[in-house]
DNA sequence: CCTAACCCTAACGTTAACGTAAATCAATTT
DNA sequence: AAATTGATTTACGTTAACGTTAGGGTTAGG
């Protein structure tokens, strides 16, 4: 659907489907201050940005981030710093959040490293099955 | 510590220590099936078999694995699989983990992106009130 | 007019992963 | 001998992130 403006918008379900979670989970975002649609009488209408912000949102969770970190981040994205302390706080921030990307950099490194040997292992095997007739 | 075989030893408040988490957490493990120590009377000892497998738990949960998860990862190496079924699915699992680890991979890049944003954003504004003396 | 398919709020239930407290035991240290 | 330190079990408490149920409103189609 498209609202006053010509902008594609969404319907909770919309979302929900697209993004593979139910409509409750998009709810509760909301209620954790990580979402703010507009509103039809009742009915929640979510415009793009909001889809994107969705979509920071699961990004964040199969990274392992908890909500109030996620909305975290959208607080540093979204604020006006303008002081040199706040800012300089946000720098410190993002340091921080790359420093676990980084980690996480490694832990994905490692575990397919893993993955590596237990597939090898796993292909040794069939080979051998196959070898001695089966 | 070593122990008869001259192999080196640990208690769990050392490996609690090393790993920065608590007695509770590593006796919550045990309790899950990801470690199983040998004891000397009641007291739990931990070989170096065992301080690995801890290691490997932690790095799957900053990945955002739940303990089952794990579990199901460990069992999947340690699995002497024989019969082609068993193997098959095993490498269905290895799959599956990596695609699991490539999203994440995805995830991490885009991350990193915003957070390079923000740090210019930042930077950018820090550069203008320096410019308009402070 | 009815019902099906959406939407809503409110509120209680659930699961994972521990935290925390109580009570006890063993080995050192003072 | 008394106290500290570190280990144990048992069991109830807690938090995050929803699931689920109940009750109700509104629009499109038959």
């Amino acid at each position: 659907m498209t609202n006053q403006n010509n902008e594609v918008t969404y319907s909770i379900g919309e979302l929900a489907k697209e993004f593979d979670i139910t409509p409750r989970s998009i709810r509760f975002y909301e209620e954790q201050d990580l979402l703010s649609p507009e509103r039809t009488g009742q009915t929640r209408i979510y415009c793009n940005k909001d889809r994107v912000r969705l979509k920071l949102i699961l990004r964040g969770k199969r990274l392992g981030f908890s909500l109030a970190e996620i909305k975290n981040l959208f607080e540093l994205y979204d604020s006006n710093a303008n002081s040199m302390l706040q800012l300089e706080a946000m720098l410190k921030m993002t340091e921080q959040k790359r420093a676990i990307l980084r980690q996480q950099l490694d832990d994905i490194q490692m575990l397919m490293n893993e993955l590596d040997e237990v597939e090898k292992r796993c292909r040794d095997e069939l080979a051998d099955l196959q070898k001695r007739g089966c």
